[in-house]
DNA sequence: ACTCCTAAATGAATGGTGTTAATTATCGTT
DNA sequence: AACGATAATTAACACCATTCATTTAGGAGT
């Protein structure tokens, strides 16, 4: 997109790059070419621009990553979740998180593998959830722990529909022939359920892990219900 | 360290490198430099050897992290999982796994970041953990399942550990307006909770999203046991 | 003991990366 | 109309992973 028809040095009559069309062609370059083909170059060259313009809008590639995060965080559609009754709000919650994160499945591994700073404006999840959870009842200084351990099990379930066990370790998945064989009992334990429907494993896996939570938070706030106070 | 005395070119007398001499001096320099400092140039460097050597024992820095990733799941105890009864035994397991991780935390970054390939042998450890779910009557089409949702909480909380700084920088000052919602006071609580004690957030909410997972399979099993089979 | 293949180091070179500096042209303001 | 800030360019830098050609040493076979 964008010719590149040798434009003379010096600021442009019309302004071409602005710091959002540099985000939105970020995201449409990771979504093309995957992560591995990202860099600030392809960028600009996506852009009709050399590279160094980008610096003009962006402080450094750290910073475009965490203005992606940005985007994504707050694509999270929130308007659900003060109506809902906190156990779904919070499913309702997690299930949202990680479609925000799936969008552009390339770019999760960007942003999982990239320093956050202020600007991604990731206290917004915090809050949400830190809502949800008080509204659940939740002692407070069990809030923050539980938040993570949720923001963990949505991460994670990304990384993990987006490059299946491509990561920390690995959960067979059979479309390699090499590790169709490695895994042999494993794969026959999932047997044809999991060669059939791969994404469908993770995504039900992780309904699992969402509800083990809840109930668990369920539990903890039941026992405190009935405790005391 | 290992001095660079201008050693002339040509096959050394003594050996110098051997794969696993650069696997162990790739975690010392993670440790010491973290995972922004990693490179290949400065591993040689630090093993007293120019770089291209590196490349008569390992393929690629994709080769390279990838036996570290080996070695890291290698050096999970697996002697008591076997004769605890399951729901210690799993717990046993991920703590043993997060231990793992947290022993190099920067080598996490980069392990999370690369693509997995053959030599990790990390499909042995899933090997072991599908069969502890068979025994505990967990139904066949379901271990798949529960085995990813563990990895996901693994990973995230892996995630979790080589990016800190996420959840601290919540609540500065009130600057941004979309910072200013109706949720500000949970999070000035978390956000001292967590500024005083971070790591132990961490372990602790690993150790909840662990314990939930296992509550729920134990419910599932339980379940199924009554309802017959 | 000589020959020859292979293994393991060096040095030089390549193509790529993110980033900065200097230059130029245009906008917006005084 | 003058001028500083803005936003593009070109040029350059340091680094990085990787490859190639060269050099030296070890080891196997005669």
């Amino acid at each position: 997109m964008s010719s590149t028809p040798h434009r003379v040095a010096g600021r442009p009559a019309k302004p071409i790059l602005t710091q959002q069309r540099i985000v939105e062609a970020a995201f449409s370059l990771l979504d093309e070419g995957g992560a591995e083909d990202f860099s600030m170059g392809k960028l600009a060259r996506s852009l009709g621009v050399r590279t160094p313009a980008l610096y003009n809008h962006v402080d450094n590639r750290q910073h475009l990553i965490n203005l992606m995060r940005r985007d994504m965080i707050r694509s999270i559609d929130q308007s659900l979740i003060a109506v809902l009754p906190w156990p779904e709000a919070l499913f309702h919650f997690g299930q949202l998180f990680r479609d925000a994160l799936l969008r552009v499945p390339a770019a999760v591994e960007l942003i999982v593998a990239t320093p956050i700073t202020e600007e991604s404006e990731s206290g917004l999840i915090y809050e949400e959830l830190g809502g949800i959870l008080r509204r659940a009842g939740v002692a407070v200084p069990r809030i923050l722990m539980i938040m993570i351990a949720f923001e963990s099990l949505v991460v994670g379930a990304a990384l993990d529909i987006v490059a299946p066990g491509a990561h920390v370790a690995v959960v067979p998945e059979g479309n390699s022939a090499a590790r169709e064989t490695r895994h042999v009992e494993v794969l026959e334990l999932g047997g044809k359920f999991a060669r059939q429907a791969r994404s469908t494993v993770s995504e039900q896996s992780f309904d699992f892990g969402l509800r083990a939570i809840i109930a668990a938070v369920e539990r903890e706030v039941g026992q405190r219900d009935h405790g005391g106070m």
